[in-house]
DNA sequence: TCTGGGGTCCTAGGACCC
DNA sequence: TCTGGGGTCCTAGGACCC
C-alpha cells in the first residue's frame, strides 16, 4: 500500500504567535530576534516583502526596519513553546499517526483517510487550527516526506487555501522541474553547489539521477533523497525518543572577564540542562563543557577550549553535575580573555531506571533524587527559577539581552493578556 | 555596542579481537 | 622480497535540520 504523508507547517511561526494576542500587529511587518537579540529568526510576510533577510544580524538591519515601522520582538520561547503545544494537541484530534518534527512542523500519516477527500480534510484541519489557536498553517500532501515538504512550500506560496495535494506523478514532475535543487529538504547550500557542479540543477534532475552515483558523492543520505523524490518512501514517522545529548549554551549579554562570573553562568546553563534531563526521565553519564571568546572580534585575542568528564555513575543530580562542571571550567579557564559564550553538554544519556548497583553511593543518590524532585515540583508550580542553587548567583549581570520580549501570555498569571 | 541555540545521522579510521 | 582476513565497537568530524 502506498503511504500518504502530510506536512503541516505554521506560517512564520514566532511572528504569528506575537500576533495572536496583539491584533494591532495584523497587517504590520513583524520580526522576531534570536537569543540575545542577535539575529533575525522569524519574519511576517510583510517583513519578508521589505527584503529583511532571514538569519541576518539584527544590528545590520536596524535602520531598514526602523524606516519601515517594523515591530521587533526579542524571542519568547516559553510563549512559543506553549503555543506549539496547543497547535500539536489540536492536530492530534484529527489524526492518530503524527510526528512532531519541530516546534512549528508536524508530519501526519493520512493513509487511513484515503477514502475521504483529503483536500477537503486538509482545509478543515487548517481552518480549525486557526480558529482554535490563532496560528495560520500550510498543509502539503504527498507519498513521501520529502515530497510533502515540497508540497507544503508550494501550498504556502501559490495557493489561496494553504493546502496542496501533490500525489499526482505528473504534477510532481512539473513542480520539480521548476524547483532549484538546493531548496529540497536535506540539500544544503554546500551540497547544492556540488550538485550543480555535477550538472544537477533541479529537483527533477536529481530525482532522475543514478542513486548509486549520488550515494558515492553524497552518502546514503543523498541516495535516500533520490528515492523519496521518486515516490518511494524511505523516511517514516518517527517516535518521540528521549534525547541522546542535552545541550545548554548561550552568549552573554556582555563579555565575561572573571572566572567567578563564568562559573555562575555555567551553573545556570547546567541547572537548565539537568532540568531537561529529569524532565525526560533520564540520567547522564558524563559532561562536556566549552568556553569561547567572540569569534567576530578578530581584533581581540581568541580562545576556545573544551573538556569532558565521565561520571562514576549515571546521575541527574544538579548538585553533583554542577561540581563536575566547575572542575572542568577550572581546567579550561585562562585569564586575560573577554569571553562571549560558554556551554555544557550532558552525554551518554540513559533511562533513569537504568540502575547499576553501586555499593557506596546508593544511600546518597536516593536523597539527592528526592531533593531534585521537590526542586522541579516547586519550579513547575511556582514558575521557573523560584528555587535554585547558590552557585547560580543572584546578580547575573552577564545575562542575555531581550529588551523587546512580549509578555508570556499563556504561561505566567501576571502576564496574561488584558481586555479593556 | 551589536553576529542564536539545540539537535540528529552518517562515515572513516583506529583499536581490538580471533 | 616477504608480514592474513574478517569482524565489531568506538570516536571524531562532517554533514544536515529547524
Amino acid at each position: 500500500m502506498t503511504k500518504i504523508f502530510a506536512l503541516v507547517d505554521c506560517n512564520n511561526f514566532y511572528a504569528s504567535c506575537e500576533r495572536v494576542f496583539n491584533p494591532a500587529l495584523q497587517k504590520r511587518p513583524v520580526v522576531v530576534l534570536s537569543n540575545n537579540d542577535g539575529c533575525i529568526i522569524a519574519r511576517s510576510n510583510e517583513a519578508k516583502a521589505l527584503g529583511i533577510p532571514m538569519g541576518a544580524p539584527y544590528y545590520q538591519n536596524k535602520e531598514l526596519m526602523k524606516k519601515n515601522g517594523v515591530v521587533v520582538f526579542s524571542s519568547n520561547y516559553q510563549f512559543y513553546g506553549d503555543m506549539s503545544l496547543r497547535v500539536m494537541d489540536s492536530l492530534r484530534l484529527f489524526v492518530p499517526d503524527m510526528e512532531v518534527y519541530s516546534i512549528d512542523e508536524a508530519f501526519l500519516r493520512l493513509d487511513g483517510f484515503a477514502h475521504h477527500d483529503l483536500f477537503d480534510m486538509a482545509v478543515t484541519i487548517r481552518t480549525k487550527l486557526h480558529q482554535w489557536t490563532g496560528i495560520p498553517t500550510s498543509l502539503g500532501i504527498a507519498p513521501t516526506k520529502t515530497l510533502a515538504k515540497i508540497a507544503n512550500r508550494y501550498a504556502k506560496k501559490n495557493t489561496q487555501t494553504g493546502v496542496f495535494d501533490m500525489r499526482d506523478p505528473q504534477l510532481q514532475s512539473h513542480i520539480m522541474s521548476n524547483l532549484p535543487v538546493e531548496e529540497l529538504w536535506g540539500i544544503s547550500h554546500r551540497w547544492g553547489k556540488k550538485l550543480r557542479a555535477l550538472g544537477i540543477q533541479t529537483a527533477l534532475q536529481l530525482r532522475d539521477s543514478d542513486p548509486k552515483f549520488i550515494r558515492r558523492n553524497f552518502s546514503l543520505v543523498g541516495e535516500r533523497i533520490v528515492h523519496e523524490l521518486r515516490g518511494l518512501s524511505c523516511l517514516d514517522l518517527e517516535e518521540v525518543r528521549p534525547k541522546k545529548n542535552i545541550m545548554s549554551s548561550k552568549s552573554f549579554g556582555k563579555p565575561i572577564t572573571e572566572q567567578q562570573q563564568m562559573e555562575e553562568a555555567l551553573a545556570n546553563y547546567t541547572a537548565r540542562a539537568c532540568e531537561k534531563l529529569r524532565g525526560q526521565h533520564s540520567k547522564a553519564q558524563g559532561i562536556s563543557v566549552f568556553i569561547k571568546t567572540n569569534r567576530f572580534k578578530q581584533s581581540e585575542p581568541q580562545y576556545y577550549n573544551a573538556a569532558t568528564l565521565g561520571f562514576e555513575h549515571p546521575t541527574s543530580d544538579t548538585a553533583y553535575i554542577l561540581q563536575a562542571g566547575k572542575k572542568l571550567l577550572n581546567i579550561l579557564y585562562r585569564k586575560g580573555y573577554r569571553y562571549k559564550k560558554c556551554g555544557i553538554m550532558l552525554l551518554d544519556i540513559v533511562p533513569d531506571h537504568y540502575h547499576q548497583d553501586h555499593l557506596f553511593v546508593a544511600q546518597d543518590t536516593a536523597k539527592a533524587e528526592h531533593l531534585m524532585k521537590v526542586l522541579d515540583l516547586v519550579n513547575q508550580s511556582m514558575g521557573p527559577g523560584t528555587v535554585f542553587h547558590a552557585a547560580q548567583g543572584i546578580k547575573r549581570d552577564w545575562q542575555m539581552r531581550n529588551d523587546n520580549r512580549s509578555p508570556r501570555y499563556t504561561t505566567k498569571w501576571n502576564e496574561l493578556a488584558r481586555v479593556f
